[in-house]
RNA sequence: UGGCCGAUGGUGUAAUGGUAACACAGGACAUUUUGGUUGUCUUAUUCAGGGUUCGAGUCCUUGUCGGCCAACCA
């Protein structure tokens, strides 16, 4: 017998291409690519996309890539980013072949810039940033030269050296580049090279007072570093022709930059201006908050790598402009979970229901799998006893048109358990339904059922003596329109004012057996991960995502 | 009145001059001791006009629409 392998081939994109046809053509033999992050923030699912692209490229073809912290402007970096960075790639299931910094090329890029100066193709400017910014031009119309701009280069060696050794105040005087004020490229007319900050450096301290600006710093870095493919988003697509520039003037290795459209999620903001204003201004409760798009806060909420890389693979990457909807995220760790999650009864919104025909002061041991898709995970023990626990939306006096849970007359299976009918129900004065009182059906136990009776609704259910009651913690998405950038007001007025609600849940025993970051299926629930601060006194736990759920659908669109 | 980059179902990605495909979302049915899962079916004159060609989503051209570019941020 043949089981014959019929993968199918999925088309390249079109950076596979390119690479692959630079290795066809023997332009190089491996590749060499970088995921570059300014450790200035928390990494977010819009990394994630660019981590699976870099290290994705040398998975699949050979060579490899480097961690390179993009760390040239101190007043905005620390230590703390670079270990989160560190600490989510790896959970992502990355491991990088060089942990690099920008800083450490600061020597470099100090004499890359005096060989331009050297060349005549570099000016030390008196002018300010009002001044630089008013020879500027516009899109429209050319730019002026600066004053300064035909110092010698005797004289532009002298004062930048003065820069470097701290003689000039912050944002006195500037390194630029001397292309062309008038150039259609807004980036080549003069860009700033080097800028003055007499500020703490993470990792060079006070070594420093002057710092490259980023296309004086990643180019190079990446020529350095001999990357073949520098691969980043579409908005630095006019950057590539001052980094070819600079590349060429300076005869260094000719790394190459290749760009994609960033990916954009609706419902969900990625700006790290606006994620860090979220956590400075105490709208979330940190980064790792888990309605927080950050790997951390995902982590957080349950969502496994597994399904954020199924996720990427899914959207793939493109040039174009793209809006992805939040729901195929949704999708990715639903079926990661569905796989591995282990199942447990939990009920949220409890309604007390009594088997009238169950003796009282009776324990029975009831059994269900741990996971209907592996049987590998065994089953559990579930005690039942004559008072339960429903959900109140699982009962209803006067049923809707095919409902089929509890209501007075109805038989519904308790998952695992017994089918049980509804014989009667109790009202409180305000009209409430406090209590349900069914009867069960002898020789209905399930796996050992020969009444034959068919039900069409099943329950999830808890024994009320043995309940165990936790916190959850109910996550919704953190904003209520798709995408705040295209809206009027200040993105924060489009807060979810129900993006959190933190409910006692009452659980059977099974899941008190749990540590923080494991993730059950609470049966017609939904997927929740214990929470990093659960513990066995006080079980916490975050709704990662609810259950795809037709019942709901069908209601809400009557 | 500038330059650069884009445009394929509701969404995202394919089709590399030769039958518009896949996934998600939506809809229908079946299965189901989770209204979950699973299975089947279903949803497009490829932005518009013109051109090249036996043949165009793909090449050329014009237009329209969208994004990006005037931080001592990256």
């Amino acid at each position: 017998m043949f089981t014959e392998e019929k993968k199918e081939e999925k088309s390249l994109n079109f950076l596979e291409e390119i690479v692959e046809a630079d290795l066809q053509s023997g332009k190089y033999t491996q590749i060499i690519t970088r995921f570059p992050p300014e450790p200035n923030g928390y990494l977010h699912i819009g990394h994630a996309s660019s981590i699976c692209l870099n290290f994705g490229l040398t998975k699949k073809f050979p060579g490899y890539t480097n961690l390179r912290f993009d760390d040239t402007n101190p007043v905005t970096e620390d230590t703390e980013y670079v270990e989160s960075i560190k600490n989510d790639i790896r959970w992502l299931g990355f491991e990088w072949e060089h942990e690099l910094y920008a800083s450490d090329y600061f020597d470099i890029l100090y004499n890359f810039a005096l060989t331009l100066i050297t060349k005549g193709l570099a000016y030390v400017d008196d002018s300010t940033s009002d001044e630089i910014a008013a020879l500027k031009g516009t899109p429209t119309e050319p730019g002026k030269n600066s004053p300064f701009r035909d110092r010698t280069v005797e004289e532009n060696l002298v004062l930048f050296e003065r820069m470097k050794n701290g003689e000039f105040p912050d944002g006195s005087l500037t390194l630029r580049a001397k292309i062309d004020m008038a150039h259609m490229n807004m980036l080549m007319r003069d860009p700033i090279l080097y800028r003055i900050k007499h500020a703490h450096h993470h990792r060079t301290g006070n070594n420093w007072c002057i710092y490259p600006m980023y296309d004086f710093a990643h180019g190079q870095s990446d020529s350095i570093e001999t990357v073949t493919h520098s691969i980043c988003t579409l908005e630095f697509a006019p950057h590539r022709e001052l980094y070819d520039w600079i590349i060429e003037k300076l005869e260094i290795y000719p790394s190459r930059q290749y760009e994609f459209a960033r990916r954009n999620l609706n419902y969900t903001v990625t700006s790290k201006r606006k994620l860090l204003q979220l956590v400075q201004e105490g709208y979330v409760n940190g980064w790792d908050d888990p309605r927080m798009p950050t790997l951390s806060g995902m982590r957080r909420r349950g969502y496994t790598p597994e399904s954020i890389r199924d996720f990427c693979d899914r959207i793939g990457v493109a040039r174009r402009e793209n809006m992805i909807d939040v729901g195929l995220l949704e999708f990715c760790v639903r079926e990661d979970l569905n796989k591995k999650a282990l199942r447990r009864m939990v009920v949220l919104d409890p309604l007390k229901v009594v088997i009238t025909n169950f003796p009282e002061g009776v324990t029975e041991m009831c059994h269900s799998e741990n996971n209907p898709e592996d049987i590998a995970a065994g089953v559990r023990e579930i005690p039942f006893s004559r008072e339960i626990l429903i959900e109140k939306e699982d009962f209803m006096e006067i049923p809707a048109k095919k409902y089929f849970r509890l209501a007075p007359g109805k038989m519904v299976r308790l998952k695992g358990a017994y089918i049980i009918q509804c014989d009667d129900f109790v009202k409180n004065e305000s009209g409430e339904i406090t209590e349900v009182r069914c009867s069960f059906i002898e020789n209905s136990k399930s796996g050992q059922d020969t009444t034959g009776i068919n039900v069409k609704g099943t329950l999830h259910w808890v024994s009320a003596a043995h309940a165990a009651p936790v916190e959850i913690r109910l996550y919704d998405r953190l904003f209520s329109v798709e995408d705040v950038s295209s809206e009027e007001l200040d993105f924060k007025e489009y807060l979810n004012p129900d993006s959190l609600h933190v409910i006692t849940g009452y659980a059977e025993p099974a899941l008190l057996d749990s540590n923080p970051g494991d993730s059950f299926q609470f049966l017609r629930k939904g997927y929740f991960a214990a929470d990093a601060e659960s513990t066995a006194e006080k079980p916490v736990f975050n709704r990662t995502v609810t259950l795809r759920d037709n019942w709901a659908k069908a209601s809400e669109s009557k």
